[in-house]
DNA sequence: TCTCTTGCTACATTTACTGTAGCAACATGC
DNA sequence: GCATGTTGCTACAGTAAATGTAGCAAGAGA
């Protein structure tokens, strides 16, 4: 629908050493990234209801990061509209489902 | 050995929806918040030893992270000096550390 | 056609991070 | 006792990223 910000080029230091867990934790601290895949854990939702289960987030970031994460191949717009994750962001989302027990015993 | 930011107060919106989850995705969502925790997983470091580590990331977010890491009772400051993991850092960093063995998977 | 929802963008304002410099406190060596 | 070097930490100007509000084009339904 568009042509979106030809990423590619910006990347937080520390993202090209080579070692992908770089790549992948400096993409994943971004703010919302990690959000919006917790979101998308059980059901696809429109970028609107993105918006909403996401605290009302500004579109803007939103929408850079869901191309980020699309372009990483964690997160896919289905045809029928809407985003979801795919196999491949499933199971990143399942890596750290563990956090939520742990958020739970943690409380604050 | 200072006073630091009386943090307590910023924090991005959703962190305060009484969903302990979303208080630690919003922090760990914060730029060099993962890589800190990861650069420290299996040895303290000094504060310039972890800027080193983290790709002489500027000392000043550092500083900011390490102290809502600390307040949040995952990082410590030894009296030896050097930060380190506490027990529940710890535990913390084992929860996300399948995200290494995915991201090796993952490549990009 | 009018209405509503979709994904997505513009843009001015505010907030966060970067980069560089440097401080006070404490060691160590000389 | 006085350089030298380290620690944790801060200041501050400049730049990049996020927020908030508005709104667009395209498609679906009535």
């Amino acid at each position: 629908m568009a042509k979106q910000t030809s990423s590619r080029s910006r990347s937080v230091r520390g993202s090209r050493t080579g070692r992908p867990i770089m790549a992948l934790l400096d993409l994943l601290g971004r703010r919302w990234a990690l959000r919006i895949l917790w979101e998308l854990r059980d059901a696809p939702l429109t970028s609107r209801g993105l918006r909403t289960a996401c605290d009302e987030a500004s579109p803007t970031v939103l929408q850079a990061r869901l191309s980020e994460l699309r372009e990483a191949g964690f997160v896919e717009l289905g045809e029928a509209g809407g985003y979801g994750l795919t196999a491949l962001g499933r199971e990143l989302c399942e890596t750290f489902m563990p956090l939520h027990r742990f958020a739970e015993r943690w409380k604050r």
